[in-house]
DNA sequence: CAATCGACCTGCTGGC
DNA sequence: TGCCAGCAGGTCGATT
């Protein structure tokens, strides 16, 4: 269930074990629904550096050596004293970290995630399939206009679902960017004017780096996302409109929830236009 | 070609 | 309380 911000939480978690050396690899059965390329084993190799693009997290093993890890619905990495005995945990690695003797797990009940182990032809292959990433210099309203002018006739909502275009937003980001600039997530992207795709640029900025800020968002008690060591995220209070009975923003709107793309999807139709 | 829609999984939630 | 349908933070591939 991780967007752009748990991920990015989960990379600032494990940066604070590096380097961690790898030295057994335990795996289960199912792993092979997860893992699409193995180009070589993980044992006896040191995990120096972590970089991220979109949702997409990428571990660099040295030469030329990476791991490529999306998160799907359930997905993500976990890091322990103890060995990790959590039910899906598909991969355990016992590694020497810069905080001793830990296990680097990925756990992930679904199995929708997809990970590669591959050299750098397979990051690259991977990364090019991912867009510009919403916390980079690079996106800014050129970048949505474009976008716009290239799909005039889509739904904004889903347009920003798509990782290929826009790397980051998932479903809660993309309700709250909407509510932010004030915008309907059903409007084609032709009517939408000048002002509101310079407010929708500030409007993503604003909801990522808070989210990020608050470790990301966790909807449920018991499971649903966590930090590498199990602290859940603490973006929930800054929510408007998503799984909200009333907005935050005008304090009286009722939410409306609408489906749009398969996608459970939420606004206020006082603030929103 | 672009766009929509079910399929993939497990487990929580809410209504009866 | 117990059961069970409905739904979930994301892609994918097949089909229109
Ligand atoms: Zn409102």
């Amino acid at each position: 269930m991780p967007e752009l911000p748990e991920v990015e939480t989960v990379r600032k978690g494990l940066l604070d074990f590096l380097p961690l050396k790898i030295n057994k690899v335990e795996r289960t059965p199912e792993l092979a629904s997860i893992l699409k390329t193995e180009e070589f084993s993980l044992k006896g190799l040191t995990i120096s550096s972590l970089e991220r693009k979109g949702k997409v997290l990428i571990f660099h093993l040295g030469n030329g050596k990476t791991v490529v890890s999306r998160f799907g619905m359930a997905g993500s990495w976990e890091v322990s004293e103890e060995k990790n005995k959590k039910k899906h945990n598909h991969l355990q690695l016992h590694c020497t970290s810069s905080q001793g003797a830990v296990f680097l797990s990925y756990v992930d009940a679904r199995r929708f995630g997809k990970m590669h182990i591959g050299y750098q032809e397979v990051t690259k292959r991977e990364l090019a399939k991912v867009g510009v990433d919403v916390t980079t210099e690079e996106f800014n309203e050129k970048v949505l206009r474009d976008i716009f002018k290239k799909y005039p006739d889509r739904q904004i909502k889903p347009l920003l679902l798509e990782q290929e275009k826009l790397a980051g937003i998932g479903n809660y980001l993309a309700c709250e960017i909407l509510a932010h600039c004030k915008v309907r997530p059903t409007r084609r992207c032709k009517t939408i004017t000048k002002e509101e795709t310079k407010k929708m640029v500030w409007a993503t900025k604003k909801v990522v780096s808070e989210s990020i800020e608050k470790n990301g968002l966790t909807f449920t008690k018991t499971t649903g996302y966590r930090d590498v060591l199990g602290n859940a995220g603490e973006f929930f209070d800054g929510l408007v409109v998503f799984r909200q009975k009333l907005c935050k923003m005008c304090g009286d709107g009722p939410v409306k929830k609408i489906v749009l793309a398969t996608r459970g999807t939420f606004y206020c139709p006082q603030c929103q236009k």
